[in-house]
DNA sequence: CCAAATACGGAACATTGTTCCGTTTATCAA
DNA sequence: TTGATAAACGGAACAATGTTCCGTATTTGG
């Protein structure tokens, strides 16, 4: 609120741009890759209650580094699920690139299970009331819905799915099946993709052939 | 494990009982009481996260009291829950016998609708895995469900409500109504209130006169 | 190759659950 | 009533963990 007068000069150099930012350093985009990639393996194996001391020591920086990119805990379990969620919609165009309609369907529906099986932590957290999650569910659906909506219109165009399934409406179906039938279950994640199955039956039916 | 020899003796005095345990002291029991009563406050006014210092210092005794009572933060919560769903299920028959069938019912039901609404904050405590709670549900029903079959079934007798209504389903879809509505709803309780009346009424519906 | 900007690491701090133990107090028999 | 003893008490001390700070090291841009 005081005057702040004193170095205001600094010629701002050769650009007249109020801010002229300079290309980030290598080691900090190196650093946030690192971090996110150990604050995933970490939730994995201890859960999302993880101590940060740990996830920094995994990704092989200091805590200070780790706070200056993701400034609270919870920072740093939202940067983790947007991290996943983009990484199992960004598959479901390269499936359907891959394999024809009704196989890329399959195979995505099972990348998404098991997406929704290791997150099954982060679920509880995200529930638990504190804001920074607020923003989550929506991230989830905008960038799922889209993804299955597509894989679904090619599978229908093809014959090889029904036309009148709504892409929400399976992303929470399956979203349950997986959350409850879980990778603890007596044969593993067997059950589910049993399931996950008798669903994709489901999306066959009525199809012409 | 070892021997224990040293003072053996001591007559067991009166009793040949193993035990002829003392009465328990008097400021022993006062503090588990303070203890309880002061976890309820502060769970009230900061959550059941509340530091163990504050339940404390709310009763007037230090942590160690606290510790040698409750050898755990849970213990304390599984404590105040507890003797909340005493606190309400005993007031079933005090209606009972104070109000007229009907009366008693729907102001039970009311006064259920305040522990679920205050308990709350202990509901999500309660999905938190910790086994420490794996009792409390068991409990809750083993309470409540015989104190609402009561109610339920006097209001029946004398021509106030249905006879067909099973006294968990409705403990459970009170319990849904009056937890989503909540007492930071836009006007207060008054919205949970609005709908308990309603299922109230439904209770009646079929009735004689 | 230099100077400024930026990022780094980890010690230090704050908060909180839990344990320990020297001191105090209630009980009970004489 | 009184005194020995078991029981309970209070709170300092410890441990784990989130977060902040700052002196040092690295990167960038010229």
């Amino acid at each position: 609120m005081a005057k702040e007068t004193t170095t205001e000069k600094k010629v701002a150099s050769a650009t007249n741009a109020p801010h002229a930012t300079r290309t980030p350093r290598a080691d900090a985009l190196r650093n946030e890759d690192a971090l996110l990639e150990a604050a995933k393996v970490v939730f994995a194996k201890v859960g999302v209650d993880a101590p940060v001391r740990e996830i920094a020591a995994q990704a092989g920086v200091g805590v200070g580094t780790l706070y200056r990119r993701f400034p609270t805990r919870s920072d740093l379990v939202v940067g983790v699920f947007k991290r996943e969620v983009d990484a199992c919609a960004a598959e479901a165009p390269k499936l359907a690139n891959a394999h024809p309609p009704g196989e890329a369907l399959s195979r995505w529906l099972k990348r998404y299970c098991q997406f929704i099986v290791t997150k099954k932590g982060l679920a509880s957290a995200l529930h638990s009331g504190d804001p920074a999650f607020d923003a989550l569910p929506a991230y989830f659906r905008s960038n799922f819905e889209p993804a299955l909506t597509d894989l679904l219109a090619g599978a229908a165009k093809a014959g090889e799915a029904r036309h009148d399934v709504d892409a929400y409406d399976l992303l929470r179906a399956i979203g349950n099946l997986a959350s409850t039938g879980g990778k603890d279950g007596p044969d593993g994640m067997e059950h589910t993709y049993r399931m996950l199955d008798l669903m994709i039956d489901g999306l066959r039916f009525g199809t012409p052939r």
